[in-house]
DNA sequence: CAGTACGCCTGGTAGC
DNA sequence: TGCTACCAGGCGTACT
């Protein structure tokens, strides 16, 4: 699933390939995603690009801002005269546009930035630049990872802020670190991939966790994010990057997603329930 | 307030 | 083979 490291890929190459591009006009192929006045946006330029826990800011050179959140399987594929012939890696589409194309921005100098969704549960949204802070999803999200890092401008999640997290919540620790009201940006690959390198299982309860493993929890959050960050992200759905190109956090995830494969650790099987309705993949044996 | 269930959606797959 | 039934899952909403 589109996490942290995902859309921070995407923020990287948007920035990189959009900004400086004026809007001269949008394609409204399904009317669902797109929220708001095709107008506002029309003849303005992008002027940057931010990232808010799993959502992107393309902030524009008029008043008005583009709020973007790809959910489960949205993709933003730009494409110029250079970039034409990258074919899409995932869902055997091979090319943009196609039957999952829902919005087209067209740019200056022939260029075009691609929205795609298989599932449409993405949102593309125009708001005003000085509320578009205003929206839930975005004034609600809780302290990120590598806030500062990045240069995010979100709170950073520091040692002393994710100790207070966990240990001032009864809730079940799994559940807890996706939640983005408490922390930004973690879903559920990477979730049970830090409780698997932290040895914790994914079941107990957040108040339950002594320092120590707190802080292993902790230090396995940035780990396995950073690792997702350094690979791209993780295109185990259809993530791809803003080129049309896999990430490459998939073939390198600890235990998410390995269904009937072994522990990497010891070698037992890798255990799969449901908690609060997602899958939930870790070893019974070294997650204690 | 915290926790849970459901709806949104469709490609993939299990089961017959 | 071809059909149906069900599942995945981020997040908003409704409900307990």
């Amino acid at each position: 699933m589109p996490e942290l490291p995902e859309v921070e890929t995407l923020r990287l190459g948007l920035k990189k390939y959009l900004v400086g591009h004026k809007i001269e006009d949008v394609e409204i192929l399904h009317p669902k995603i797109f929220f708001g006045d095709k107008k506002d946006i029309v003849g303005a330029a992008v002027k940057g690009i931010r990232r808010v826990g799993k959502g992107l800011i393309i902030d524009l050179s008029n008043e008005f801002s583009l709020a973007i959140h790809i959910k489960l399987t949205g993709q933003l594929i730009y494409q110029d005269n250079k970039t034409v012939k990258n074919p899409v890696s995932k869902l055997k589409v091979g090319s943009v546009p196609n039957k999952f194309t829902h919005i087209i921005f067209r740019l200056n100098g022939d260029s075009k930035l691609f929205y795609n969704d298989q599932r449409r549960f993405g949102w593309i949204k125009v708001v005003k630049t000085n509320e578009v802070m205003n929206l839930p999803f975005f004034k609600e999200m809780g302290p990120e990872p590598f806030a500062e890092e990045l240069g995010s401008g979100q709170v950073d999640l520091t040692l002393d802020k994710f100790e207070e997290i966990i240990s001032n919540s009864k809730t079940v620790i799994k559940p807890l670190v996706m939640d983005q009201k408490k922390i930004g940006g973690i879903g559920n690959i990477y979730a049970n991939d830090a409780l698997f390198k932290a040895k914790i299982d994914p079941r107990r309860k957040a108040n339950s966790l002594s320092e120590a493993e707190i802080r292993k929890l902790y230090d396995s959050v940035l780990f396995v994010l950073k690792k997702g960050l350094d690979s791209g992200g993780a295109s185990e759905l259809t993530f791809v990057n803003i080129l049309g190109q896999d990430g490459g956090y998939q073939n390198h995830t600890l235990v998410y997603g390995k269904r009937g494969k072994t522990c990497p650790n010891c070698g037992s099987k890798i255990k799969v329930i449901k908690l609060a309705g997602r899958g939930t993949f870790f070893c019974e044996i070294c997650q204690k």
